[in-house]
DNA sequence: GTCAATTTACTCGGATAGAGTGTGTCCGAGTGGCGAAGG
DNA sequence: CCTTCGCCACTCGGACACACTCTATCCGAGTAAATTGAC
């Protein structure tokens, strides 16, 4: 998977806490020491799928198109990675001189039990919202909130 | 993920139907039309991970190491695709001016969702065995296992 | 005819090139703010 | 003092190199069978 996932999340849960508020990539990336037109590339994905909202010129920067509660993992995992299936299946059972006509019309067992697999991490990712793992950030590290709050601030 | 899990898998189905007999790469290839020397790449990952066994010489080849009930579709990807996960945590939190050393105890709470959902996947892959895939292949397309047989025993 | 040594053909296994995708960087288009000039 | 115009700095957005992994191929080491020759 993608490196840029990581980065994606993070950056989203510190737009969640700074709020409405649109920040430039430089500031994102120097929260995390992160190549900034890189970090840039991944937020341009982003804003692509509707995830951010971008804006262009002085004051401007991404913020969060949708409340954290709207944002599932999935969506910042599609918009980085693609939403193609890891497992794609190629037919290679219709190749060869065995290969039979009459069973194209049945799926393929193999590519059924993949996206029955791949289904479940979906349902896991889309299950899982922005707000959610910021409330678990919270929980453990109820301190972390403000302190990215300041930050921002401190450095505008 | 791989291209070659989808033959690696293919080809595990048809050593199941196949039986005892060793089956040499060539033929394994030419069933599907696949490139032989790539495809004993990955047979060679499945003989490594214990999953076919390998025998040189004439009259040589690979066959199941175990039945196929004792077979799941996670261990053929884990010998293909490896054990690592697709997302790995690189703790971007610890890096910059606003790290906080007090936090790096707890769990990344990313991290632990990702882990989560790619759980919920290998949960998946692990609890369907080569036999269940086979089973469903067969309520399908009932002629695919003696067709398989009587190819490979008349190329033999 | 039986046995053993040798040759032979076959298979796996790892080492070696080429293509595609992820990683990282750079510069241009557009935009809002700031300041100067004029009324 | 207020308004308007032009300049400027800032930001996103896409176009451009580099590196690494996946894809594909080839050749050598090892092995079991077949052959040949002697007994």
């Amino acid at each position: 998977m993608n490196e840029g996932v990581e980065w994606a999340v993070h950056s989203c849960l510190n737009l969640a806490w700074i709020g409405e508020r649109t920040v430039p990539t430089a500031r994102l990336a120097a929260f995390y020491e992160l190549p900034a037109a890189y970090l840039n590339k991944q937020l341009q994905a982003l804003a692509r799928a509707d995830v951010l909202a971008s804006v262009s010129g002085p004051r401007g920067g991404f913020r969060l198109a949708r409340p954290p509660e709207k944002i599932t993992l999935m969506d910042v995992v599609a918009a980085i990675d693609g939403d193609e299936p890891a497992f794609r299946c190629t037919e290679i059972r219709q190749r060869g001189s065995a290969s039979d006509p009459a069973t194209y019309s049945k799926p393929c067992a193999i590519d059924a039990a993949m996206r029955k697999a791949e289904l479940a991490w979906r349902r896991e990712l889309a299950g899982q919202t922005v707000a959610d793992v910021m409330a678990t950030v919270e929980r453990s590290n109820p301190g972390v909130p403000d302190k990215v709050r300041r930050w921002f601030d401190d450095t505008r």
